[in-house]
Formats: structure tokens, sequence, C-alpha cells
DNA sequence: CCGATATTATATGGTTAGCTTATTATATGG
DNA sequence: CCATATAATAAGCTAACCATATAATATCGG
């Protein structure tokens, strides 16, 4: 029997994913859908970095990551400050209310890949992890021809 | 430096393939989205299945796969047939039409496939894809617990 | 046989996460 | 100092999901 082909398995298992994290902050109280926290955690990882290259490195349009820090600074868990170095600019910080919900989400995304990696040993999870990382980078890469 | 948690790298790549495969699809003349075409392979795999069961094998809500039945069967590339041993479902197959579609489809995904993996050995690209089915199926199968 | 319950597909309507294109403000190079 | 580039954003679109409700049909208990 034919098994659906690799593609099909990353995009099932990302919605999957996706659908698991959502519900794992719905459950935890946290507001903030799979999206912002992503941002959110983003943040955390390169902070005090502009907008623009936040988007770049969280490999999404720009305008794409303008809604998600406007709901994230609605609830004051991020604030833009204008770069002195370029008024044009913004730089996005964590607040100090943003910690106590960085934690849940932590936590929450750590259940999640705890189940997604369910039965994996520690080589099959850093193998996974860098493969995927590598795919990441591939996919990342070729978008910048057109 | 701390990297992305893998949850982002997994839902990164995603993204990224998803988008990989809509412009290869545009590109390759087959007007059919990621959904739609993943949706036309799946019942190519599993012929002659009800929309239910084929829903169940897509990790989709039936409504879902309703969606990405109809612009399909509008598009002469699927037809729904009265299941004979049930009036209430229906069988799904393919038409003749479908398949230089079907073909295109494949080829697209191929080069799409092959993009994302650039770099791997034979051994690397089997097993991201048996770790990856893991993965699907653990998060499957943690779905149906509520 | 009959009524209650379950199942199959679907209609309706909403959400999330993206995108593109155009606009505004500011920088910067000639 | 003007032309062009860049940073964020506004506006509006699409895909891909989901949940809830409904109609038709099955099935099971009595």
């Amino acid at each position: 029997m034919n098994e659906p082909p690799l593609g099909f398995l990353l995009v099932d298992a990302a919605r999957l994913y996706r659908a698991r994290i959502d519900s794992a902050f719905e459950q935890s109280g946290v507001g903030l859908t799979a999206g912002e926290a992503r941002t959110l955690a983003y943040v955390n990882l390169y902070p005090a970095h502009r907008q623009s290259a936040l988007a770049v490195k969280m490999n999404v349009e720009p305008m794409t990551l303008v809604g998600f820090l406007d709901r994230l600074e609605a609830l004051g868990l991020v604030a833009r400050e204008t770069d002195p170095a370029d008024r044009r600019a913004k730089i996005v910080r964590l607040t100090a209310a943003a910690a106590p919900d960085l934690e849940r989400i932590t936590a929450a995304a750590a259940a999640a890949r705890q189940e997604a990696l369910a039965g994996f040993s520690d080589e099959e999870q850093a193998a996974f992890r860098s493969l995927l990382a590598r795919v990441r980078a591939n996919l990342a890469r070729c978008k910048e021809a057109p």
C-alpha cells in the first residue's frame, strides 16, 4: 500500500501541531493564538530587534508580523519603541508583564512537543530537529529566487 | 545562542512548504491550491472511499473535506456517487479527466520535495520521513482524547 | 413495525494566518 | 535639495481550517 507523500506528512503534522498548541494555550488560560505565542517567543529569543529583522527571523512578511505585534501590544505584552538611530524603525521589547505568560507558553509548548515526540529517543529527537532545521533553511533560501 | 524551539521549526517548515507547493502549482498551470491538490492525491491514494473515511485518512474534519471536494467536483476532477450500501454516504472517485492533472501535481510536488530535501542523503531522507510519520501519528492519536 | 438514536453529508458562519499592493514618514546618496 | 530607498502600516484578499445546526437515512430496542 502506497503511503502519503512526504510533503503531506509535513503539512499534516504541522496542522496537527498547531491545533495541539492552540488547545494547550486555551487550556492554560493564556489568551494567545499559536501565531501570537510564536511571535512572543521570537521576541524573547531575539530581543531589541527591529520589526523587519524579526520578520526575517520568523520567515514571515513584515505585514504579517504587524498584526501579531498589534495584538501583543494591545495585551501589554510587548512594547514598540522608536529606534533612536532611525525614527522610521521600531524596536520591539517584551514588557515585564510578559514574563508569566511566556512561562506558561513555554510550558504548554513543552507539553505539546512531548506529545509529538512520544516514543522518541534522545538521538531521534536531535536528529529530527536537525533535519527539520535543514528543511526549513532549504525552503527559506529557495524563496529568495524570484 | 538559543535556537527557535522545535515546534516553531515544524510550523515554519510546513508554511514554507505549502507556499512552495502553491507557487509550483501556479507555475505548472494546474489551477489547484495545496489543499485541493492534497485532497486529489488522497483520493488517488485511497480510491472509492466514503468522504468520512477520507477525512479520517487526511486527519481533517469532514466539513473541511466537503469544501475541497466541492471545488474538485466543480472542476470535473472527482465524482461523488451515492454508496449503494448506504444512501447517506457518498463514494469519491477520480474522473478520467483527473489523470493529467494528477501527473502534473505529482511532478510539482516532487520538485518541491527535492528543494526541501536538498543536500539530504538517501538515509537522511528516509529517516526524516519515518520520524515525521511518527510525529504525525502521535499528534493524530492524542487528538482523540477530549 | 415504530420510535429513539446515531450517522452521513452539508449549509452557515467564524477564525487564524498568511499574502499583496499602496501609503506615509523618514533616510540617504548624488 | 531632490530622487530614491527603506520601515512600518493600512486596506483588503485568500486558503484552510473549525464548530454548530440540519436534513436524510440507518439501525436498534422493544
